[in-house]
DNA sequence: TGGTAAGCGAGACGGTACGTCTAGTCTTATA
DNA sequence: TATAAGACTAGACGTACCGTCTCGCTTACCA
């Protein structure tokens, strides 16, 4: 969420990271859908025209504390083999997902992006646009060396990965890596 | 959802279709997230005891107000020729979630259940798993009429599918027949 | 409350004692206030329907329950000594409101007859009246027989004496013998 | 009632003024018992936490209406003649309570109090010591004058007094001039 | 260096909606 | 036809938050 502070140069960075702070562990104790700006703000000690000021909604707030100081690409490497490079991303997405209380930040602010169509872009330019930029420039390289044939639709395959991962976690199916590898598999069947 | 009833057969038929009907038109008007249980009672001209005594939350209702007397399996067709079918059950899930207020109502729907179990899976109930089943069954066909290789992963593939379309609709990202050509050609690679 | 049953005859003695009874114990438990016609029928294991028919208001089924089979007449006794009499009867009424779940009763029938009109009569005339008839009758053979003097202002004797005891019930004021001893010295005074 | 304000420095006197000038006109109205909060947060363009957030109970209000900025004591002169003045103080509350809404107010909440024991107190406090206080004050005078006699149950006096004016109150009877000349008739016989 | 304009914690404010409770009416099935 | 059961419309209850608005206080910037 792009803020567009009155003054950015006077803002409290303390209270910024008490907020944030309180947010996360707000939405690790009751999830996403109980958390209030007024508890943020009370767990924070901080009042809530202070919240206003910098954030525009509670996703916001969830989506600044959910990415704060945290690279939101996982690194997609440059190993040679495209599709090893490709299963390490995935998984390290699903690990990130799964380990932290990220997944759970991430599927509230997906829930919230359904009703606030800033929020929506903010988190597809955020977290899922990064990845998926990162996929499309590796498969650019894949491409000319040869990995993968000339004709791959790299657009299709990118809603394909990230599509199958979001899906899982929204309707709380399992994500580990042999779905991983059972999703390369069967999406660069016949591309490679 | 499941509504399990007091006592059902002392239910109101008429109450019930008011609400259901109040709902649609509501979610219709002002979005999901903005529809309360307040304004449906209002709307349907009923007593908010009787919203409460019926369903356990306004997911639940708006979940039975968008399957209410409205298939939402997209036929599966069986023709002999298992891409073309698989392609038309998917083109029909879009255009019905294009056309109808279905789509916002399936949104708002999925966004809730991230903060309710009981919610999520009567969504995967009522409306993924009669598609993903029928797709299961037409693939079992298919593969012992060999269309597709006796050793395709039906599960991933559903997966694949049913989450490409679901991840476009939540991202506000476009979902046309060209889209759905696209998945079925990159999915079906190397399966056939 | 005099109620004017649909048809007096068919009524349901069982109900009606359930009723009252389940009435008593819940003003016992949880106060006039606290007590409602759903709890009640609840208690009873009765519809809320035969309370309805039978009794206009929670006030009218209290009132029924603080003086069904229980003489609210507190006997005025004619030991020949006037004074005395009454001090007896008072005394009895101080006794009664203090014992028994009566004066929580009586003080929420008060209460309730302050926004309406006929339940307010009806206390009047099935608890206060006859107590006040028994004080005027045995005033007059008072006055007979020169105990007290011919011109003695029974009427406003009578609203001293029962309004100074209600008086300090309504206010949670202690009422004892020794109240009442001093009440009947003043109120006598020069009457005699 | 008195209100211990979450800090009654913020207090907004704008709103509490609204609000207690809608609950005497709604008093009015419809009656003590049908007044509800919503209804004077309504009237008074008023959230209704700012009423909870001020008094605990409607009774409170009403009774803060009842009392503001109106003396509740009704004087008790000092004109050397303690029956006169006495006198002169009941008619001045029989006045009161027969000419303004003050008279239905004080009904309904003496009916409150009496499932609210610090609303009951309240009352007392209020409105019923500061004239019985004057009262016995004028009391403490006359005795020093000689106008009544040293053994008089001056406390006795005043139940009686304020207990026949309340007795005739809450149960509807009429009181007028005449009913205190012969109280005040009746309870100083012998003690002149 | 003192004035002024932010940002800050605090929390009152007008509101909306929550989920629960009860009122009083109506319907159904049983006896 | 009276009853137990309980669904129905209606609406108040007291609570939680919303987003806005002062209040004093502190802290930087500028004159």
């Amino acid at each position: 969420m792009a803020e567009t502070p009155p003054d950015a140069r006077r803002r409290n960075e303390c209270a910024r990271n008490a907020i944030l702070d309180a947010t996360v562990s707000l939405i690790g104790e009751v999830g996403y859908a109980n958390v209030s700006i007024e508890a943020i703000a009370r767990r924070a000690g901080v009042g809530k025209q202070t919240i206003y000021r910098w954030w525009p909604s509670k996703g916001a707030v969830v989506l600044d504390a959910a990415t704060r100081s945290l690279d939101p690409v996982v690194l997609l490497p440059d190993t040679g083999d495209f599709l090893d490079d490709v299963r390490a991303q995935l998984k390290g997405i699903v690990e990130r997902i799964a380990d932290t209380g990220f997944g759970a930040a991430y599927r509230g602010v997906i829930a919230a992006g359904q009703s606030d169509d800033t929020l929506l872009e903010a988190v597809f330019d955020r977290i899922i646009e990064p990845n998926v930029g990162a996929f499309v420039a590796r498969a650019a390289r894949a491409r000319d060396r040869d990995e993968i044939r000339a004709d791959a639709d790299v657009e299709t395959l990118a809603d394909v990965l990230y599509g199958f991962v979001e899906f899982r976690l929204l309707h709380a199916l399992p994500v580990d890596p042999r779905h991983i590898d059972a999703l390369v598999e069967l999406a660069f069947r016949g591309v490679r």
